[in-house]
DNA sequence: ACCTGACATAGACATCTGTCAATATAGATG
DNA sequence: CATCTATATTGACAGATGTCTATGTCAGGT
């Protein structure tokens, strides 16, 4: 929260935002959105994300993950670094193991600047 | 609603989403979600969107939103087609005039998916 | 130390996407 | 009909994106 600007995920930037309907988004404000909508914006990354907040407490490991689709490691590597990195997931290593979680307020966030539907 | 299947814009066949979270998409439904994402995850997109949505009705001559942006007319038409087809604007021929229109449930119902803020 | 298994990174390649200039279409108007 | 104006379509091109193979890294187990 108190990290400059500079260094906010796409989530984090996105969070402020007032409804995409109320008002006419700025050339920049569109710039800040737009990361995480193509983030989502891929059937694999959609199906990940989805999968990993099937498991328990959100949190999948890499492996499972590879397993559920006809790709090969690396590509669910790269989309799940994607995810990651515009703030959809959150990673956490223990032992060999990768973790990954899914940041809800991310999602929920995105919704809201979707329909509007402000709590 | 009784048109096929094969002629539903991919937001009408969203619609009958559960929320992404709630349980693993499976490919077929992802690949008819992803569609709808695509069109959103672009700065231009989204920027017309909102501002369509600012005027009266929702709605909007494709003469005011060219002057908007700098970029070529082509262009301005090339993604409001984009956002037509997949179902986020409806458009309507008047005179010399094209106005496009913004589909809100459109939004909402992908809103609902993302945040599962279902009513 | 060495190997094995889990995951990430690098590089290559084909496809997709956003943009433009040029051209087409189709109403309105003289 | 000729022309102007609003919008769409086409074709071209550069850059982004998804995928793969090959390789790197790092932690555990033998």
């Amino acid at each position: 929260m108190s990290k400059s600007s500079l260094l906010l995920t796409p989530t984090e930037q996105v969070a402020c935002c007032s409804p995409l309907l109320k008002q006419p988004l700025g050339a920049d404000e569109a710039s800040r959105i737009t990361p995480l909508l193509k983030a989502l914006a891929d059937p694999v990354r959609l199906r990940l994300l989805s999968l990993v907040a099937s498991y328990a407490d959100q949190e999948a490991c890499v492996c499972d993950l590879n397993d559920a689709f006809d790709l090969s490691q690396p590509t669910i590597s790269h989309h799940l670094k994607v995810l990651h990195e515009v703030g959809l997931l959150d990673r956490s290593k223990r032992g060999v193991w990768v973790y990954y979680r899914v940041r809800s307020e991310a999602l929920a966030d995105l919704s809201t600047l979707l329909g509007g539907v402000t709590a």
